[in-house]
DNA sequence: GGCCTTTGACCTACG
DNA sequence: ACGTAGGTCAAAGGC
């Protein structure tokens, strides 16, 4: 792979250029438009090229403090946003103070990856729990104390299919503010797994599923029968029947049975959910990017992985200001 | 019969 | 200390 000079550079200029469709990545097809509209600053003038190697380059620039709490800031976060082929964008709370943007090389492999988060002190070792995909978190964040990392995903039914681990639910609960109940899963393969996913409907956008991650696998993805189900049966493979994505009224419009309620709601959530082919692994919708941040000093760690760039269109970096 | 889901109760963090 | 909300447990029932 030809790879040594990749323009990685260029996301920095194109940061500053307000000016869309810079290359950042031309042998692979990338592009950036800017929408750096909230903070316009200088990240990298001097920087010019990414060499490829193991050491990771940093663009410093500073953003103002946020003195708002972490539910107010999201009118300011750091993002970056896939347009093509798959519509997803991921979001992390802007750091608090001097904040490093750290490209990896896109030969960085998994454990190169892991070893460089842990080096900003992340603290978890946070891995997508997707087959197909690889796909990078919407927010990272933890909402209690003394609690993992969650990487919360937004993912399309689709994708949802497409998760080559093994889940139990424990638990369905309301969220406030939510009329869709938040499921609750734990990996089914192992006991000591520690790694845990919620799945909720984005009260946004209803064909979207708000997907959090927590914890780590400690095995292999397992060969289990609905995944081998998906090759048998032609991929006839669907969400599992239990996530419950009826909203809180019609449950109650439903039935007045607790039970019935449920039974509706989940025939329906399978009746709605198609049954396209999953996703194969390897394909154009990996991961894009990772982004992580370390909460101490508010360093930003954007990785870029060789496969992700493949069949990516357009690609915008910046910050909100909604 | 075993695995999985459901769901009320319980636990815990947080304000 | 108390109320609230999010997260988890576990018995019961379904598949």
């Amino acid at each position: 792979m030809e790879d040594d000079h990749r323009d990685i550079g260029a996301i920095a200029r194109s940061c500053n250029m307000n000016k869309p469709n810079n290359v950042v990545a031309s042998k692979l097809g990338l592009k950036a438009s800017h929408v750096w509209n909230y903070f316009d600053r200088v990240l990298a003038p001097g920087m010019n090229s990414f060499n490829g190697s193991s050491e990771s380059v940093s663009l410093d620039f500073p953003i103002a403090r946020q003195e708002r709490s972490y539910d107010q800031v999201s009118n300011q976060q750091f993002y970056l946003h896939s347009i093509q082929p798959v519509q997803f964008f991921q979001q992390i709370v802007v750091p608090q103070s001097r904040t490093t943007v750290a490209c990896v090389p896109p030969t960085t492999t998994q454990l190169e990856w892991i070893d460089l988060q842990q080096q900003l002190d992340i603290g978890a070792k946070i891995h997508p729990n997707f087959a197909s995909s690889m796909k990078s978190p919407l927010t990272q964040s933890t909402t209690r104390k003394n609690q993992s990392i969650r990487l919360t995903y937004e993912l399309s039914q689709d994708e949802l299919t497409n998760d080559k681990w093994a889940w139990h639910k424990y638990g369905q609960k309301y969220i406030k503010g939510s009329p869709f109940p938040r499921n609750y899963y734990k990996c089914s393969t192992s006991k000591q797994c520690e790694a845990k996913k919620q799945i909720e409907k984005s009260s946004k956008d209803e064909n979207i599923f708000l997907v959090s991650c927590s914890g780590e696998h400690n095995h292999d993805p397992p060969m289990s029968r609905r995944y081998l189900a998906s090759f048998k049966n032609n991929f006839k493979f669907k969400l599992p029947k239990s996530i419950n994505i009826f909203p809180k009224e019609s449950i109650f419009n439903a039935s007045s049975s607790s039970s019935k309620r449920i039974k509706h709601s989940t025939d329906v959530a399978s009746s709605i959910i198609g049954t396209k082919p999953p996703l194969e692994i390897g394909s154009k919708n990996k991961m894009l990017f990772s982004v992580v941040q370390n909460k101490g000093d508010g360093k930003v760690k954007v990785h870029m992985n060789e496969d992700i760039f493949m069949g990516i269109e357009e690609l915008q970096i910046g910050t909100t200001s909604t």
